[in-house]
Parts: structure tokens; C-alpha cells; sequence
DNA sequence: TAGCACTTTCGTACGCTGTATAAACTCGCG
DNA sequence: CGCGAGTTTATACAGCGTACGAAAGTGCTA
């Protein structure tokens, strides 16, 4: 008999091997050797399955046990992890403008970060607006590596097409002379983009820090 | 005879108007009194489409004239243009992680953004990167906002339906005591919830002040 | 063992999507 | 006028989510 942990199983299986698009309901059942409709017995529409799908990976960021003192060193932690299951998982960034409903996991999640700032004198509010800054620096940043990283192959031959068409139509703006402090960046690139993950973070902790000593 | 801006413009309408959802080739063309196929003598594929409308409203954002001086000030007001016109197209959240193609809107606003740090004497580099956290934390925000702005009454009926079937699932799992810290807040709400954009904003430009000074 | 209730599975079908193909129509130019 | 180029169109295909109702399987009770 079929489950719903295999159901979002093969799911996620789909979505880390082929993208977001390959998850059809036919296909997940193609893959548990089933028919389409017998899914609907154990989700009750495909938004559900992805709600689960998003619960199920929300579980890899976390942390067993005490999280480390000081809160900085807290959200370090909380924030890697959640970087390394987008890495793991980057159809979760095609998911993340889509308000799928938020399962026990992602609140556990949510809980975790907010016990970083456990024992600081901070109330409840103060805490939950820091969490919101670092909560969208977070998303950005992902959903922006996520981009990056997948752009460059994202369906091997037809995509290196575009890219190849899509290319001069943007080298032909660049070069008009209408962007000279974008320029470079494009035609340079910037090296040295995989640290850029830590400095970043880092600042917003320390502006957070700032108003957190006040 | 139709026009690729008649095209784009319908189509934004339409997703203004009731969603991203709502933009099928058949349903734009449609509107313009036009049969489906028509509008592949404009675009090539819908992808196109949407990526031409993310451009037009990209333009929204440009400022004319001189950016105010100081590099906060020029960066606020851009902030401010971005958030306003997600709010004015919620679907623009939806989009974001679907990396379409950067336009000639896209391009200028992103050369505003960087003309921010201009005589400040930072180089190319740090430019850009202080700009990559500033982006990305606007990222977070605006789709957070768009989905809170947008949960609440989703597609009418249909969804404070399902609100109220997931609502007494989400509250028995904050019932059962695994949540100290988050149980208030969503028993209780966050005032004040406006206030938040110019608030957390500050605390990212402080973090990059901080750096920007060294 | 037989029958019944219930769950799980499945076939079929509907309306929708993006878009390939090729035919028809329109229009300015020689 | 005729022709070629560009625009519009009908038709069709493969895929999607999922509503509906029948079939098959499972387990409990008499």
C-alpha cells in the first residue's frame, strides 16, 4: 500500500533530479507504479503534496540538541543550514513566492530561531522583527543562488541556446555606453561569489547588532 | 494591428487584476479580441511574455533626474519605488524565482541602484556587494509582503475555506506546547506590521554603513 | 465460511494549458 | 496586376489537475 511519506518521497526525488516542473501528479505515480487518481486518496490537491514536499526538507535545517551560545553563532548555524538545503534542493527557490501553507517543521524551524535570541532581554516583538530582517535576507540570498547556480546549465542544450540568443541582445545594450558602472561587473564578473554568502550575513547581523545592544 | 506593447499590457492588466494565474496565452489574446496564435508573431513563447512584463513594471521603479544625494537617501527612495510597485503587481512575487531574462528596465534600475555609491570612493567590488545584500533583503521583503498582503483573501471564498480547515490543524500543533516562543506571536499578531519595511531597511543600510566607513 | 462495510485503486473524461503546423488573408512594391 | 512578406487563423497534439463512479481489495462480524 502507498503512503503519503512516499508519495512526497519520490516527489522530492523527482524535483532534486529533473526540476519543479517534472513533479506531476501522473509522474509521481508513474514512479510508486501507480495511476494518477490513487494520489488523491492520501493528498487532497497538488498544492498539498508541495506543502508537504517543503515540510519534508524543512526538517534538514534542524539542529539537534542545544544550538550553540550567543545568538550570532545561533543564527550561523540556522542560516547554513538552511543555504545547504536550498543547494540540496533548489526547486525550493521556484516555490518560495507561492505561499504554500506552513507545516510542523517549518515551525519548529521558526522556533529554533527564535530561541537564539533565548536570554537576551529582548522581548518577543524586538525578537521577531530582527528574525524578519534575517528571514528575507535569507530568502533573497537563496533564491538569488539558486538562480545563479541553475541558470548557467539549467536544461543543458536548450537553454545554453537562449543563453546564447538572449546574450547579444543584452551585450548590445551593455555596449551602447547606457550602463558604465554595470559594465564591468558584466563583462569582469565578480570572483569570489561563493563568500559572499557569510560577508553578507554578516552585515545584517551586525546591523541587527547594532540595535540590539540599544 | 496588434503590437507587442498592446500584448504586454493586456497582460499585466489581467494579472493585476486577478492574478498571475489568469495570464494564458488564449485568455490575452482574448481580451485584445485576438485568437491565441496570434501573439506568437510578438513573443515566442510565454516565457517572453512574462519577462516583458516584468520589465515594463521594472520601469516604475527608474527615478528621474538626480538620485538625492547621499548614498542612504538614494537607496531608500529605489527601496521604496520597488516596494510600491510589487504592492501595485503582487504577481511580481510569484515570479521570482523563475529567473527570467533581465531587460533594458531591469538594467537601468540596477545601474540607479549602483550610481547610489557613486563618490564614495568604494570600489567596483564592495559596490556590488553591499548592493547583492541590499537586493537580496528586498527580495525577502517584498514577497513576504505580498504573500501576507495576499493570504488573507486568496481567491475570495475558496480560500478563507481552506483558511478555516488549516487554521484548527496549525492551531492544535501551537495547542500542544512545542512552540513557547511562537505561540504568542501568531495568538497575538505583530502590531505595527507597516512600520517594519523602513525599520528593518535601516538596520541592513546600518549593517553596510558599518563596513562602508572601513 | 459468508456477508458486509470500508478503504484503496483505477478508467474515463472534462476543460484547461502552451504551442507546432500549415493554410488563409492582407498589403505594399515592381 | 501579381507576387512576396508579414499577419492572422483553424486545427491539432500532448500534457496538465482533478471530478466522478465503478472495481477491487481488505478486514470484521455473524
Amino acid at each position: 500500500m502507498l503512503t503519503r511519506e512516499a508519495i512526497v518521497a519520490a516527489a522530492i526525488a523527482i524535483a532534486d533530479a529533473e526540476g519543479l516542473d517534472a513533479v506531476s501528479i501522473r509522474r509521481v505515480a508513474a514512479d510508486l507504479e501507480a495511476r494518477a487518481m490513487t494520489l488523491y486518496s492520501y493528498i487532497e490537491r497538488k498544492e498539498d503534496l508541495l506543502a508537504l514536499m517543503l515540510d519534508e526538507i524543512a526538517a534538514e535545517t534542524l539542529v539537534e540538541g542545544p544550538l550553540p551560545t550567543g545568538w550570532r553563532e545561533a543564527l550561523l548555524l540556522l542560516a547554513r543550514r538552511e543555504r545547504e538545503v536550498v543547494r540540496r534542493h533548489p526547486w525550493r527557490a521556484g516555490l518560495i513566492g507561492h505561499g504554500a501553507a506552513v507545516g510542523p517543521n517549518g515551525l519548529r524551524h521558526v522556533e529554533q530561531k527564535l530561541a537564539a535570541f533565548d536570554g537576551l532581554g529582548v522581548d518577543r516583538l524586538t525578537a521577531w522583527r530582527f528574525l524578519a530582517v534575517f528571514n528575507d535576507y535569507m530568502t533573497g540570498f537563496v533564491v538569488r543562488e539558486a538562480l545563479e547556480r541553475g541558470a548557467p546549465r539549467e536544461q543543458g542544450v536548450n537553454e545554453s541556446e537562449r543563453a546564447a540568443v538572449a546574450e547579444p541582445y543584452i551585450r548590445e545594450l551593455i555596449d551602447g555606453g547606457e550602463f558604465p558602472r554595470l559594465a564591468p561587473m558584466i563583462e569582469r564578473g565578480v570572483p569570489g561569489a561563493d563568500d559572499n554568502f557569510e560577508r553578507g550575513l554578516n552585515w545584517v547581523l551586525d546591523g541587527i547588532e547594532g540595535h540590539l545592544r540599544a
